[in-house]
DNA sequence: ATAGGTGCAAACTATTTGCGAGGTC
DNA sequence: GACCTCGCAAATAGTTTGCACCTAT
């Protein structure tokens, strides 16, 4: 709608980058040199909210421990943020069938499956 | 080795859930009511560094969005910490076989997999 | 005219660091 | 005794908010 909403959402889009909201403020400062940084967080927050971005990891404000040092997966509540473990050999087996153009040595990889508990998934439908 | 180290490390082991540096400190707080937060934040980068514990999700310092809004997946490098997208038709399809005892309503997954960009691994490959 | 967006500065939250005192091997 | 860890307080980084002004509809 306005011309810094603009410029955040074409920077944002047309990068493969996964930049950070500082990085954006960067880029978009070229633009408009009288940006605040606090402009690109609300528009972020608001692209978010339309569902027009997505953060990357999981949207933990806080970093979460895991103790448990075998492999397995995540099921991450979107609404209270509670993580609860699931077993390896609960999802099928996973391997890249082909690294595209990027050179990459993979590691280790781990699955986060975003959904509701079953707390937030009855409030969820209470509410609605 | 001293108390404090120990405690924190049964208070992380002893709990399916993944806490916080937070809640790890309430909780170490009723047995050590004198100890500090930073202490638990030393011990917690401590185990992190010998491998005894995992951060639950990529470790960002700080957000990273992404405009691409198809499903897709993220190899994420563990020392520089760019992020690189695979398209999801590079995974094979994947999904949970049964949810163990917890109650949880999926709506999406996506899998980071977590190494090395070619240029950290070289770097790694030359200072070792 | 009105609603919503902007920029600034201050507030908050999460995390890290410096340093002197004290515990561990 | 040397070294590492602890606790405190201050510093830093990332993010959010309040407010007055401005702009698009």
């Amino acid at each position: 709608m306005t011309h810094q909403r603009w410029v955040i959402y074409q920077t944002l889009a047309g990068t493969d980058q996964h930049p950070s909201p500082e990085e954006i403020f960067e880029q978009v400062c070229q633009e408009i040199p009288s940006i605040s940084l606090a402009t690109i967080y609300k528009n972020i927050k608001t692209f978010l909210d339309a569902g027009l971005l997505r953060a990357v990891s999981t949207p933990h404000q806080t970093m979460r421990l895991d103790a448990n040092l075998e492999s397995h997966h995540h099921l991450v509540c979107a609404s209270c943020g509670t993580i609860f473990d699931l077993p390896e050999d609960s999802v099928a087996p996973i391997h890249i069938k082909k690294v595209s153009s990027v050179e990459f040595r993979v590691e280790g990889h781990n699955v986060n499956f975003l959904g509701y508990c079953g707390q937030c998934s009855m409030q969820v439908s209470v509410s609605s």
